[in-house]
DNA sequence: ATGAAAGCGCTAACAT
DNA sequence: ATGTTAGCGCTTTCAT
């Protein structure tokens, strides 16, 4: 099977020199001399030569891998965060290895342990929608185990984290529609342990509240973040007996499904009901009517969070919350025409 | 930082024993007494004992690490692909690490060789749309390093691969199209060097022959598989003296490419013109009308791809080629009004 | 300027 | 039934 790697011990015999000198050599260390390394660099190409990682890794205690937990790979959300904290990993000669919780609790919990079998140097970790309670997390950090989170955040006082400026979109969402001339406006949220919930919620008040408008709890409804379950909760809002004429959904997948529900019932976006969604994943564009959206950064805010890892390394690093700052995109479903 | 790992030789000195014992005694070895087994076995879990697997790799020159290079990881039929090879790698105690290439073929190549370098003990990959020489591929073979390929493949008789059967689902397209009464069928295919190019290009002369329709050269047309140059594509078509009534884009992204054009070209679709895609990304059901498409079982496909994978470690291996069944699931976008 | 030896954590052949 | 030793590939201290 695998071909045989070359090792130092092997150009050492071929040359008939010491191990070390090869080591040496190939480090540039000033005591060899010039022939002596350009020899065993010559060499070292020749035969392909590439260090044994496992046992540097070995001899340094480090394996220059990164762990990353996220709900799924087939977001593009996750996706793009993940090229993001893989393209800053490589830059710092450091590999990221992937696992999905797949949106359940008890896999978040082994994908972690797995990855620390494996040596993980430390830990970026998103929750799973399930998670609802944080000792797996407390546990790491009182085992100073290097660990970064993001979007989907807990303990933020002691662990490091990006998000994004949740709260803050979320009034602006609420102040889009109001300008848009809507008036009943509701909000699906997602499971409540959620950070991104908790914070989207209190954009969402704050919103009615400086759109002057009077609050009403019956708006307000919960799903599982599924396409199913925001359907489901669309419905029950348009059982109302004074529906909603504007629907924000906790993200993309669930104003998908919002939107749905709203075409199923017979009703017309954006002029019936208008759509919001968070997280501006691709199909935004490409389904009908274009879904207004709010924008990530993905990539960078990927990049960020690779960076606040390695940041947090160093010695003395106190945690900090980056927030990131997005961008709500207007599109066709929730420009209702003037009337 | 790192939190010291409990080793081998702290549970033996704690106990007073010899690291060999400590390491028998922990594999169950028939030659240590029950007690001291037991003895052994409670203070690893206690001290939360695990192998180093590093200390294992070196010793047993294996690392247990898939190296998976994709083209992205944001597109979903790659993501859910990839899921389904860890399941897999998961249960024959592998991980999978994964690198992006981008598409490009320079990147394709650097990842295969930090792979390699990482020690990883073989690789899974697609290739990247820009890859039109195969002689890294060949390196590998020849280099003896375990190598599966998928979706866009090479070398067939020596490399093992899975792929779709890109020609029969390609010619159904057309026989769909046909039955549902378009005449017209164009075909946006993509990057020549590609595999599924050339399999699906095949299937679509083969449907139109089929079908008893005059072959036109000027029906077919090529883009590299960005949904910008799909439009233009489309609007190269819509141009002709006589343009399509019905177009099959290469892939889903195309396809949305290509109902784009056609809708900023203000034809109606399916009435004026059937669209058709492949792979069924998530938003084919999402974007108005929803797209016909060819489903393949991606999730299935990684758990085969994986499968085969260790197959392919087995001594005496031949290199196979599987087909997996595709299925094209009729919506609204190719259902023209019979008139 | 170069070599020898120890040690990172582990297993297995070889003692006892 | 348990201990000792060598060795996987590498770096580094200590010789020479």
């Amino acid at each position: 099977m695998g071909s045989r790697h070359i090792s130092l011990k092997d150009l050492a015999r071929e040359l008939n020199i010491s191990i070390s000198t090869v080591s040496r050599a190939l480090k540039d260390h000033p005591d060899i001399s010039r022939e002596m390394k350009e020899k065993v660099k010559k060499l070292a190409i020749e035969r392909n030569y590439t260090p044994n990682p496992l046992a540097m890794g070995l001899l340094k205690q480090e394996t220059r891998m990164i762990g990353i937990v996220v709900p799924d790979l087939v977001t593009h959300f996750y996706a793009s965060i993940i090229s993001g904290i893989e393209s800053v990993a490589k830059e710092n000669g450091y590999f990221a290895v992937i696992a999905s919780s797949n949106e359940n609790i008890i896999k978040e919990k082994e994908s972690i342990e797995n990855l620390l079998k494996a040596r993980v140097e430390g830990l970026i970790v998103c929750m799973s929608r399930e998670t609802n309670t944080t000792d797996h997390f407390e546990k790491l950090v009182s085992r100073d185990i290097p660990l970064v989170m993001f979007d989907r955040v807990c303990l933020g006082d002691k662990i490091p984290a990006v998000i994004a400026d949740n709260a803050d979109a979320s009034q602006k969402i609420v102040e889009h529609f109001y300008a848009k001339g809507y008036r009943r406006i509701a909000y699906v949220s997602g499971p409540e342990n959620l950070s991104i919930s908790k914070e989207r919620m209190k954009g969402y008040w704050a919103g009615i509240k400086a759109c002057g408008i009077t609050p009403d709890e019956n708006l307000v409804e919960n799903c599982d973040l599924t396409f199913e379950s925001a359907k489901t909760a669309m419905n029950r809002l348009l059982q109302l007996p004074n529906p909603p004429d504007a629907v924000y959904g906790i993200n993309d997948t669930v104003a998908f499904g919002l939107m749905k529900a709203i075409k199923e019932a017979g009703l017309k976006i954006p002029d019936d009901i208008g759509v919001v969604g968070f997280t501006d994943e691709f199909h935004s564009v490409v389904v009908t009517p274009a879904l207004t959206s709010v924008t990530h950064p993905t990539f960078e805010m990927g990049q960020q969070i690779a960076q606040l890892f390695f940041k947090s390394l160093t010695p003395g690093f106190q945690a900090e919350t980056l927030i990131v700052k997005t961008q709500l995109v207007e599109r066709e479903s929730s420009n209702k025409s003037q009337s």
